[in-house]
DNA sequence: TTGAAAGCGGTACCAA
DNA sequence: TTGGTACCGCTTTCAA
C-alpha cells in the first residue's frame, strides 16, 4: 500500500495536521517534532498525494500541455524548455498530443483542466471561441498563437520572413516561391503577411504554392509546382516540407542551391543534419517554452494579471548550404 | 467557477449520489431521471473531477509515461501509439520527460504514481533496484529494458542484427564495423550479444567502435574511427548516429555506398527523407507502445498478473539506398 | 429508485 | 505549539 499522512503521524507519535505542518509550513512547529517528523517521513519514504492536496488547496504543483504532434520535430524543442522551466518552479508537467484532432483537443483540455494549476496549449487547432471559453475557466496561456486578450507567446514571422527575403534577394533572386502550410494555422498566416510585404518591398515577384500538409510528403508534392513557377528560390512553410523539396529534387536530379535556392523555417535539429544543409529561419523553441510557463505562473500568482500577458520573440536567419545565387543563365 | 457534481444535482432537482449513478451506473436510475440529469449535465458542460474519483475508487483513468528524452526522434512514435491506445481505452496519458537525469526519473515516477494508474517507463535509465522497489508499489511495464519480472514490451534486437548481418554478407561484405550506444543501454548490449553471433556465424570479421553519445554528433565522431578500420560496411547503434556518419563520410567525400555502406537501427521517418535514403532495422514502435498499454490495462483488471507479462516484437529489415556491394578494387 | 452519510488523502481553521 | 474538525469533489454503502 502507498504511505499516507497518517502512516507518518502514527510513527512520529503527533497528529496528521502536525504533519502536514511540519512538511509544509515548517516555521509553525517546534524544531524537536519537526525533525521527529521529517525522520519517519524520510523513512516511510512518503511523499503528498496532490491530488488530494489540490482538492483543497486549489493548487496541484502541475502544469498541462498540449501540443498537436509530437511527430513534429518542431514541437519536442518546445516541450524541452516549458519542462526544464516547470521542474525549476517544481512544477510536474502532463503532457497531452492529441494528433492534430481538434476534438481530441477540446477533450483533453477539459480532462487535463481538473488536475492541473494552468495549462499550455502549443499551437492550439480549435476555434477561438473555444479557446476563450475555456480561457475563463482555466488559467491558460497559448503558445504560436494570438486569441483575443488571452496571455500568448509568439516570435516575429513576418520578421524571420524579412531576413528570409533580404537574404534572397541580396543573392540576386527575383522570383521566389512559397510553398503555404495549413490555412488554420495562424503561424502560416503570419508567415505569408510578412512574406508578401517583403516582396513587394523588394520589387521582387512572389509564387504561392499550396497549401499543403506540413509534413515531408507536403513538400514533395510541392515540388514539381514550384519548378513549373519558373522561380529561383523556394521558402517552406516549415523545415519539414523543405525536406521534402529537397528530396524531390534530388530524386529530379535539380541541383540545390545551383538550379533552385531552398528555404525553411523553424531550424528543427534535422536541418543542420541533411545534405546540403538547410538554410532557415530559427525560432528560439526552448525559450518560448519557457516563456509559456513564466506567463502562467504569473497568471497563477495573479489571477487579474495586471502583468504582461504577452510575449514576441525574435527569430534568426540560420545561413546553410541549401541557398546560394540564382542560375547565371 | 468550475461545475460541481453538487451543481448538477441541484439543476436537475436530485441528489448528488443520483447523478453519480446516472452517470457511471444508468441501470441503477429510472430512465426519466437519468435523462434530466444528463441534459442537466451536458447544459452545464460537467465532467467528473477524475482526480478526485480517483481518491476513493483507486482509479484515475491517467496512465503515466516517462521517457527519457523526446528529442530523440525514436521515441515520438512509442508515444504516438500509446496515447492511441490509451484513448481507445478511455485513459489520459501523462507524460513526462527526464532528460535522460535517472535522478529525476525517480522524481517523476514517484510523483507520477500518485496520479495514475499505471506507468510505462520508456528505456528506463534508473537502476533495476529502484525499478524493482517502484514495481512493488505500482503497477509497471518497461519497455525497451528486462528487468526480473517485470511485465515488459522488448524488441528482437538480435534477430534484427541478424537480419543485417545477413544483408550486408549477401552483398559481400566480410569486414564491418559496428558503433556502439552507450554501454548501460540494455538495447546497445543485446544488440552487441546479436551482432557477435551473426557476424562469427558468417565467418566476417568485426570492428566495435565506441561507445558513443546515441546522437548526431556521436556519430560524426566516429566517422574517421570507421574509416580507419578499413571495412566496407558500418552498423550504427541507431539511425541518429548513422545520419552523423553519413554527415562526415559527405564532408570528407566518401561515396555512400559505393566505397562504404551504412546500416541504421530504429526507422525513425528521417531515416527515409534523407540523401541517400538509410537502409535501417525497423522497430514496430507504434506498436510497442500499444503493447505496453495492453500488458498495463491487463495488470490493473488482474493485479497478481497470472496472464501473459512479456511481449517481444519482431524487427523488419528496410533496405534503402545508403547500402550495396562493397567497392571492388 | 432515491437520499443521507461516511470516507478517500490532504489542508486550514479554530480552540485548547 | 498542537489536535480536532470540517471540507475539497466524488463514490459507495446502507436505509428508506
Amino acid at each position: 500500500m502507498v504511505v499516507t499522512i497518517k502512516d507518518v503521524a502514527r510513527a512520529a507519535g503527533v497528529s496528521p495536521s502536525t504533519v502536514c505542518r511540519a512538511l509544509s509550513a515548517p516555521e509553525l512547529v517546534r524544531a524537536e517534532t519537526r525533525e521527529r517528523v521529517r525522520r519517519s517521513a524520510a523513512e516511510l519514504d512518503y511523499s503528498p498525494n496532490r491530488a488530494a492536496r489540490g482538492l483543497i488547496t486549489g493548487r496541484t504543483g502541475n502544469l498541462g500541455l498540449v501540443v498537436p504532434d509530437l511527430g513534429n520535430p518542431f514541437f519536442p524543442g518546445v516541450v524541452k524548455g516549458i519542462q526544464a522551466r516547470a521542474r525549476e518552479a517544481d512544477h510536474a508537467v502532463f503532457l497531452a498530443d492529441t494528433d492534430e484532432d481538434p476534438a481530441a483537443e477540446v477533450r483533453l483540455v477539459r480532462t487535463l483542466a481538473k488536475q492541473v494549476d494552468g495549462l499550455v496549449l502549443c499551437s492550439p487547432r480549435m476555434s477561438g471561441t473555444e479557446l476563450r471559453g475555456f480561457a475563463t475557466q482555466t488559467p491558460l496561456v497559448l503558445l504560436n498563437r494570438r486569441v483575443g486578450r488571452i496571455p500568448a507567446v509568439t516570435v516575429d514571422n513576418p520578421g524571420g520572413m524579412r531576413q528570409a527575403v533580404t537574404h534572397l534577394t541580396a543573392l540576386g533572386h527575383r522570383r521566389i516561391a512559397y510553398v503555404a502550410g495549413p490555412r488554420t494555422s495562424w503561424s502560416n498566416r503570419e508567415r505569408v503577411r510578412g512574406l508578401r510585404a517583403a516582396v513587394a518591398a523588394a520589387g521582387a515577384h512572389l509564387a504561392e504554392i499550396g497549401p499543403v500538409q506540413p509534413q515531408f510528403d507536403g513538400g514533395v508534392a510541392a515540388a514539381d509546382p514550384v519548378l513549373a513557377a519558373g522561380v529561383t528560390a523556394v521558402i517552406a512553410y516549415n523545415d519539414v516540407i523543405a525536406l521534402g523539396l529537397l528530396s524531390r529534387f534530388n530524386a529530379r536530379g535539380i541541383a540545390v542551391p545551383a538550379e533552385i535556392s531552398v528555404l525553411g523555417f523553424d531550424d528543427i535539429a534535422l536541418a543542420a543534419m541533411v545534405h546540403p544543409s538547410l538554410t532557415t529561419v530559427g525560432l528560439p523553441m526552448e525559450s518560448s517554452g519557457r516563456a509559456g510557463v513564466d506567463l502562467l505562473l504569473a497568471l497563477l500568482r495573479d489571477p487579474e494579471g495586471a502583468g504582461a500577458t504577452r510575449r514576441e520573440l525574435g527569430t534568426h536567419l540560420m545561413v546553410r548550404a541549401s541557398t546560394g545565387p540564382p542560375p547565371t543563365d
